[in-house]
DNA sequence: ATATAACTTGGAGTCAGCTCCAAGTCAATC
DNA sequence: GATTGACTTGGAGCTGACTCCAAGTTATAT
């Protein structure tokens, strides 16, 4: 049915959670490449694209805009940084905003974890009932 | 001119760095409690809302909903937290949300780092010129 | 050959989260 | 008492990020 290692939008939209329309979208602002096609003008996608996709997912989920994405993405697909000072500092000004961002959220888990003081000194004990399913969650994902 | 501890609107867009018209939207959404009035109507704020706006701020960045933030709020002004199971499996969930978010950032910073290899395994040596800047910014901030 | 299903396009609509504006109030200064 | 400045209100407008829709194409199954 597909090509070799070619995907579907439907099974691409499957496999990254990220709606076929929203795909669709994606690549009318340019922040994915034109689509690959088959002869019936479908749009394909291969693994590189699915990645890309994952890391747009994962990327969002830390706030970051579609618009600072862009150079970002260029980027997955370019290897050459060292030869770009000017990308290298771009992703170094993208690096240290993910570090300040992961300083706040660990503030706010020691504020959680300050009022629940109490229950959260006893590590993970027999007692926790539904809250297992959220830690393995964790865990798993 | 201002009433003991008590700040003008101005005043606490400039401490928080949330505009005037945002903190009046947020109490129109009810995100913000109604704001204590001076005599001419005019909004007060105390110590107690600079540290509710600031928390805002903070949850903001790490990519919370204000519809999200509304619980949460309530929460910071309650201390018996530990008498409502409710709102303590809440606290609980946001806490797992963030802790994932961590991890989906760590990756982040490890992608770019392996990107980066060549140059950030020479531990900040002598010939980085125009990249210690940002190497600085990074530690300061 | 006809129906079904999976896609295509362009464009309109939706929602959150602001941001701006006009018109009005109120207190202090000239 | 007129002006100035800081606020007030209600509501309109805007941007980003989707989400939905109608109408059309193409391939396969009956």
């Amino acid at each position: 049915m597909s090509e070799l290692l070619a995907l579907t939008i439907k099974e691409t939209a499957e496999q990254t959670g990220i709606s076929e329309d929203t795909i669709r979208y994606y690549e009318k602002i340019g922040l994915l490449p034109p689509a690959e096609r088959k002869e019936n003008k479908h749009r394909i996608y291969r693994p590189d694209d699915i990645a890309t996709m994952k890391l747009i997912a994962c990327l969002k989920k830390t706030g970051m805009s579609l618009e600072e994405m862009k150079p970002f993405l260029n980027l997955s697909y370019d290897d050459e940084i060292r030869n770009f000072p000017e990308l290298f500092a771009m992703m170094q000004t993208h690096r240290s905003k993910i570090v300040n961002q992961i300083e706040s959220l660990q503030e706010i888990v020691d504020f959680i974890d300050s009022k629940m003081q109490k229950q959260t000194e006893i590590e993970e004990p027999c007692t926790l009932k539904g809250e297992n399913k959220l830690i393995s969650a964790i865990k798993t994902k």
